[in-house]
DNA sequence: ACGTATCTACGAAAATATTCGTAACAAAAT
DNA sequence: ATTTTGTTACGAATATTTTCGTAGATACGT
């Protein structure tokens, strides 16, 4: 017999699970990088966008070549991350996933990883930081109340 | 004239820029890896520790080779995220920054990278997840009606 | 029709982060 | 004294993320 075909190296194995992953686990929290999660922000905000208006944003703030963007959308698009329209030629880029479900994993994330576990320590240093308006406090004080009432 | 010694490519300038960084802004907002900011996690929660013990913690959450969390543990040494005492053969770590430093940064970095910003969302997303004790919750609304008060 | 601008696809280089093998040495055990 | 164990240092291999150059196709202006 050969078996040949069963050779495989570490990478190809790892490259296969993320293919694997990125077909099956459509739904799994996804974890951005910084970059995909810069770009998100911009489709999150401005709704869907082209490429080019995606890297006229993103150059605002930091020198980004077209490619670059344009690649990394291509990236995530085949990730699932993003989806887009091709009836044009020029493509335009929606979000794939919903900004609440990105907040709540990396909120999770960051809670775990620099808070010891614990959101009440996040909440108030995010609230220590005095960039919280009185009208937000107030909201956040009702939200509490409210969820104080459920709690048996 | 000779010109040779100003032909710098980009890599070259790039690694010398993180040289000059961690001379010279030793107090500056450091962002740790993922893998370093676990070893933190457990040197801010266990206090000073040889790498064997960071390891011993490491592995129970992940499969992790001494060599290289040792490894990990020497380039934030070199990094001045961590400072080490030599005196004995088996080193001893301590963190060199406060926890409460890489969360200012790590929250930061979060709200403004997920939250558009906004502290207040962030504050309610991670309230709504249910995870906070009624006594934490007594503890946020105190802080914040004081907040309120120094407000004018 | 021709040239210019714009767009996608793609591969590969560069930058960054992580993992690990090996050597050298010191301490401890036998 | 010799072996075994534990430790650091270090370089290199892997993996991941980011950047970019180039080719080919399509639209647009003249």
């Amino acid at each position: 017999m050969f078996d040949t075909k069963l050779v495989v190296d570490q990478g190809d194995l790892l490259q296969w699970r993320s293919k694997f992953k990125d077909k099956n686990e459509s739904n799994m929290t996804h974890k951005p990088t910084e970059s995909e999660l810069d770009i998100l922000k911009v489709l999150w905000e401005k709704g869907p966008s082209t490429v080019r208006e995606v890297n006229e944003i993103l150059s605002l703030e930091k020198e980004t070549g077209y490619t670059t963007t344009l690649k990394l959308m291509q990236i995530m698009a085949q990730k699932g991350i993003v989806t887009r329209d091709e009836s044009s030629r020029t493509h335009v880029y929606k979000p794939a996933i919903e900004q609440k479900n990105v907040q709540h994993t990396l909120l999770n994330k960051l809670v775990d990883a620099a808070f010891s576990g614990s959101a009440s320590q996040l909440v108030m240093q995010a609230l220590g930081q005095g960039k919280t308006s009185k009208a937000e406090l107030e909201e956040i004080k009702k939200l509490i109340e409210q969820l104080e009432g459920e709690q048996k």
